[in-house]
DNA sequence: ATTAGCAGTCAAGATTCTTGAGTGCTAAAT
DNA sequence: ATTTAGCACTCAAGAATCTTGACTGCTAAT
């Protein structure tokens, strides 16, 4: 889609050593363990590359020429760029997978609790918070294209009535409606009869479309209802993520990087703005299998000094949600990936169960 | 309750004179603006005290003698202690009233909007902590005593279906029950049906004393219903408060004496964590009126620096929450106060037009 | 009782010093 | 052609010191 993927061809950029791979792969560990810049001694100390320190500042040279590693001021070690961390992730991590007794845990967890979907979302907001020590976004499992299940008109006083409605991805709406004139229990029980019957596993679209003479014969507060009723689908069907729920956000202020009120404040009105966060996740929710956004390049300017792992969840054309986490940029991404890897599919076997 | 309120007869403590009061009003209000100690020079800059500022100096030291104000150093200004802004808002506020424009403001949002409940926690939240740039916390109404209204059972698959539970108080809640014999939407309208006549507007108790016969004569799945139900109920009985809306975090965590990473994450962690604040808000729940809280003294020492503006609201008996904001202590409290006064009078109405 | 005046205090900001981790470069060694 | 040891150089961060100015409390005069 953006021209970014494919920039003009720069590929003739010469490749990495092994050395120099070992040698930034060392150096990322190290930094995000360590969260300080890290310099050809350390380097030396740590790791099994048996060369000098002396040799290692060329490489480390080398590299920063090359951009993946960046120097904070003359007198400092290394640290990774944006472009370095990208090819940790993709190049240098190899394939991870979570522990098994987080696993365990986890799964675990998931079999206590009661079904109820409010208090899945939030437990896999704070499973994933707790499992990654980083801040969790989930958004609640959605269909791109909102069918009826059910409604349900009750009457709370002679001319005000509450409507719920039931879609078939589980998600349950509300809203109030006021009438002009007075209407009985027997007659909402009876529309809504109607309407379950009609309108049953369809869409808005097709119940435009099927013009139904028995709906199109609908008058006064009945057509109301229905006018009422698609309004909301359309709605549900125009925003593509529905509520997000987070937990954990303390795990990422409390990172050494966000020390400074500025900063911590910057990253807490990201969270705080809906707009931006939902359109992040909105990208992800067609993508396939677990997706990193790093903070600072390109669209994510504003978004320094964190990153995203997120992973779409649920079937296919059912029912669909992302969830993730969104940590210092400074993360065990191993670790990041395979728990939301891992949580994203048990999720997505209960979708299954649920809706296959 | 507590003997906090009548401690021994503390009563002999000399009054403040008309200019101590008039000395300790003009500085609490210079300095919630300014956030910065104030001297006896600027108060005298400042206000129609026709004295001197070594006058004014000492009534300070008598005022800060008698606990109404400290010293951060020796040659700082004074600031109010917790006991100088309590007296502050008791006895020197006088009454104060929303502006009128802010007053129409508030109305004419309320009126905007679609009568969805969540969207009015969602709006009473933005509207408390525009209108007072402080952080908002907004409680759903809530029945003490949960009151059957409507249940309506929907199949999932053959062996799984979603109960939809309508209370009295307008709150939906909602679980997946899983049975072991597969159950047609049939026989679960059936037993919707049946319990929607049998248990009309009862409370747990009177269910379970009732032992109506056809309950009683429920067997299998059925009854396996009915005591899913029974125990959503007890749950919501339990729970005095219901999810809290909250908004404008920011706005208090910009604060000046928020400067500091560390102080700003303790209030945060203070907002993340729901026991403190709903035993906080469970308490005002009965009260009559506005409250202030101010943190840092007895049971809210582990709060410091802020204070709460709380009000219920609803109709007692029927269905009430708690309104109100967090700031930090140096808050313009007459501001404070009157908008969740105006809210919580809009708000009360709007719950006794619907469950009057 | 009030006030002017003065000596004393102390946080906060500016300035300087010190330290040490880390670099780049060069020349010798492999 | 690499690699390494060694050395001079740099610079952020922390400690130490100085300066400033907004306060106070006290005393003596009004």
């Amino acid at each position: 889609m953006t021209d970014e993927q494919r920039e003009p061809e720069r590929q003739e950029e010469e490749a990495l050593t092994p050395r120099q791979r070992e040698i930034l792969r060392l150096l990322i560990q190290e930094y995000i363990d360590t969260a300080t810049p890290v310099g050809s001694h350390t380097l030396r100390a740590i790791g099994g590359l048996g060369v000098s320190s002396a040799t290692i500042r060329n490489e480390l040279a080398v590299l920063e020429e090359m951009g993946y590693l960046a120097q904070p001021h003359t007198s400092a070690g290394r640290v990774p760029t944006v472009k370095g961390y990208r090819y940790f992730v993709e190049r240098l991590l190899g394939d991870v997978d979570l522990p098994l007794p987080s696993k365990r845990m986890i799964r675990h967890q998931f079999h206590q609790i009661r079904l109820n979907l409010d208090q899945w979302m939030e437990l896999t907001a704070a499973v994933l918070a707790h499992t990654t020590r980083a801040a969790s976004l989930v958004t609640a499992p959605h269909a791109s294209n909102a069918r009826f299940r059910h409604i349900q008109l009750i009457s709370i006083r002679d001319t005000l009535c509450l409507m719920i409605l039931v879609l078939q991805d589980g998600s349950i709406h509300q809203e109030m409606l006021v009438t002009t004139e007075p209407i009985s229990q027997e007659a909402l029980s009876q529309l809504s009869n109607q309407f379950n019957a009609l309108l049953y596993n369809k869409t808005v679209q097709e119940i435009e479309e099927s013009s139904h003479p028995e709906l199109a014969a609908l008058e006064g507060w009945r057509a109301e209802v229905l006018r009422h009723a698609l309004y909301l689908m359309e709605q549900v069907d125009r925003r593509s993520i529905s509520e997000i729920h987070r937990d954990g956000l303390i795990n990422v202020l409390r990172q050494p990087e966000f020390d400074d009120a500025e900063r911590l404040l910057h990253v807490l009105e990201l969270l705080e703005q809906r707009h931006l966060l939902e359109s992040i996740l909105a990208k992800t929710l067609n993508a396939n299998g677990v997706q990193i956004i790093f903070g600072g390049e390109g669209p994510y300017e504003d978004i320094s000094d964190v990153s995203l792992v997120l992973s779409p969840y649920g079937v296919r054309g059912k029912a669909t949600g992302v969830l993730g986490i969104l940590g210092p940029m400074r993360m065990p991404y191993g670790r990041a990936i395979s728990a939301v890897q891992y949580v994203a599919e048990l999720m997505s076997g209960l979708i299954r169960e649920i809706y296959g």
